[in-house]
RNA sequence: GGCGCGUUCGUCUAGCCGGUCAGGACGCCGGCCCCUCAAGCCGGAAACGCGGGUUCGAAUCCCGCACGCGCCA
């Protein structure tokens, strides 16, 4: 029963990768990586319509960035249907498997007559027991043919899944289903278990929307005399709406929370507790605490909504958590990724870094909120409004001006200093005159501190930003 | 329609080989702090799908129902 640990990542090079299919490469890489286990990447590219080499290479990108490695792979499915129709040839001469001659019609018209029966509506197996002198005849006639796989027609086939405990099936109610086309290519069903058997992979861990097709994938184990996988089945990821998320969700794509500037480990750790659990109380974890900590014996049973709150929340966290030249870092790769203009100025954004690292829960807030470090504020109208309708924005200015023309050096306890010291001989509270001169020098109410915040500015600057708002203000 | 899986605060979840004021977290509300916003701290509202049964005692065990989702068709 214990051999070495193998998983796969079997992803549709279909377009964006969605959390939930992120999710499930997750769960498979920290098992994998907590034990000494073996990851296969292999993209499942049968879908020869929708699969792209684009979406290939990006989804490779992704998990790089994810921290997500493999060590075997990637392998395309469409490559290896040489090894499949051979393998299919095989399955036939042991009589594992048949060709099927059947017509749409006939199947349409036999699905027809079964459900004004009220029998299940699977294949009946007509090609399977028919004699081989009429197969021949229908083989002459060229007639396309259909390779299905012959399932045990009676009986029960069950599994012990990890999270599910004893899942069973009826064998009767099953039908033979197709595994090779028409036109030599294998479906799903076929090419999933076959490359999971060629690979050696032992542990599949997929969504349990793949649970009711693992008794006629189990079949093929079984035909092939292949040493049966442990199953965990883990529990779909649902949209806000309880169904199974698709793009129609919104924002559901790896891309998109990185574009808003969701850190790779952040989204990690939160997608490791959509389904999964340490203990009754810890939520923020390092990739090396999930990866030592991850078991599928935790993994839960009910399908979980994502939640795009919670993971914003943990970004924020995991920020914080960073040191302060590593967030530094974080805030450049990503200003350049997304090719903001403040991303040319890397030591501004080093200097401006420590003054929002507490603030910020993702990335993409960076540019509201420290842009007037970079260049001229952009003024909020919400804020200068507050500002027009306080009467004592011009004396505060005023006040404020005086004061930090006389500041030397020109640093933030100084000018903390002094603008208290205007407080004081104005009478206003600090709340009160502070608000014109944030809005004066940041465009906003809504700012890192004011006294760092003047002192990256600079003076002259500082001063001029107050004289405009005074301007503005007696216009 | 058939089969399968599931059901604890709005959401993620702990607890499920019976006994806890059903715990934690996001979000929400209030407060403290305070140069704004965050962060931090304090406090609050908020859940065992329904009905039976077993038991001194059930979120936990048994039976039935309902609902949701998934897969096949």
């Amino acid at each position: 029963m214990s051999r070495p640990v193998c998983v796969r990542m079997p992803p549709s090079p279909t377009g964006l990768f969605h959390v939930g299919t992120v999710r499930t490469m997750l769960f498979n890489w920290l098992f994998a990586r907590g034990r000494g286990g073996r990851v296969v990447l292999r993209f499942e590219d049968t879908d020869v319509a929708r699969s792209t080499e684009a979406a290939v290479e990006h989804a490779e990108a992704v998990l790089r960035w994810l921290g997500i490695d493999w060590d075997d792979g990637p392998y395309r499915q469409t490559q290896r249907y040489g090894i499949y129709q051979e393998a299919v040839e095989d399955l036939i001469a042991k009589g594992a498997a048949y060709r099927c001659y059947c017509t749409e019609e006939e199947l349409a018209a036999e699905r027809a007559r079964r459900q004004a029966d009220g029998r299940p509506l699977i294949y009946s197996g007509r090609c399977r027991h028919r004699p081989a002198a009429e197969l021949e005849a229908l083989a002459a006639q060229g007639r396309p043919a259909v390779v299905r796989l012959a399932l045990p027609e009676t009986g029960t086939t069950a599994i012990e899944d990890v999270v599910h405990g004893t899942v069973e099936w009826d064998n009767a109610l099953q039908g033979d289903h197709v595994i090779l086309r028409p036109d030599g290519s294998p479906t799903y069903q076929f090419a999933n278990p076959f490359d999971d058997i060629a690979m050696g992979v032992s542990h599949v861990i997929r969504g349990e929307d793949l649970l009711p097709s693992t008794p006629r994938q189990l079949a093929l184990y079984r035909a092939l005399g292949a040493p049966e996988p442990t199953f965990a089945h883990l529990p779909m990821v649902l949209g806000p709406d309880k169904r199974k998320l698709s793009k129609r969700h919104g924002a559901i794509s790896v891309e998109e929370f990185r574009d808003a500037g969701v850190i790779a480990d952040a989204l990690v750790n939160y997608l490791a507790l959509v389904g999964w659990s340490y203990d009754d109380h810890t939520t923020y974890m390092t990739r090396a605490e999930l990866v030592e900590r991850f078991t599928l014996e935790r993994v839960t049973r009910s399908p979980g909504v994502f939640d795009p709150e919670k993971l914003e929340w943990l970004n924020g966290e995991h920020l914080r958590a960073l040191p302060p030249e590593a967030f530094a870092h974080e805030l450049q790769n990503f200003l350049v990724a997304a090719s903001s203009p403040l991303a040319d100025r890397p030591e501004r954004i080093a200097e401006a870094a420590p003054l929002v690292q507490e603030k910020m829960r993702v990335l993409g807030q960076f540019p509201r909120l420290a842009g007037f470090l970079f260049g001229p504020p952009e003024r909020d109208p919400a804020s200068w409004e507050r500002v027009g309708r306080d009467e004592r924005a011009p004396a505060s200015l005023r006040a404020a001006r005086t004061a930090l023309a006389g500041v030397d050096p020109w640093r933030s306890d100084t000018i903390e200093a002094a603008l208290h010291a205007a407080c004081e001989r104005e009478g206003t509270k600090p709340r009160v005159l502070f608000m014109p001169v944030r809005v004066a020098l940041t465009g906003s109410t809504v700012s890192p501190g004011l006294y760092e915040s003047l002192e990256l500015v600079g003076r002259d600057e500082s001063l001029a930003r107050l004289d405009a708002a005074l301007a503005d203000l007696a216009t």
